[in-house]
DNA sequence: GTTGTGACTACCA
DNA sequence: ATGGTAGCCACAA
């Protein structure tokens, strides 16, 4: 199962996220077997094209907020999908019932 | 082989 | 409660 590399079972583990819910980084990277390499998910996520299909907008950082600093496109961007699919905000942090999946 | 980097997390003051 | 600092470890050059 750990054959594939890191980024592809990111992408696997991304990709099983339930719409309405989002997960953090650390979770994916637990998921992963790897429970240290949250950074990693996110080095991830970073380098996927915009035009992918992978819901990389789900993903967030341990306190509930989106990784970007808010005003930046990409924040906004993420914002906008996650409350598109459902996810309520508080201000810039996402409510934490629908943190975990 | 070493060095630098990072869309993070946990701990401590 | 908040803010800052250190640690983490895979990947690219």
């Amino acid at each position: 199962m750990n054959q594939l590399k890191l980024n592809e079972m990111i992408w696997q583990v991304v990709a099983l996220i339930p719409k309405g819910k989002v997960a953090s980084y650390g979770q994916i990277a637990k998921l992963c077997g790897y429970p240290n390499h949250a950074r990693y998910v996110g080095m991830t996520l970073k380098q996927l094209p915009d035009d992918s299909e992978l819901p990389w907008h789900r993903v967030i950082n341990a306190k509930g907020e989106i990784a970007f600093p808010e005003g930046s496109a990409a924040f906004l961007k993420q914002k906008t999908l996650l409350v598109k699919e459902g996810i309520t905000f508080n201000g810039n942090k996402i409510k934490l019932s629908q943190y975990r999946w």
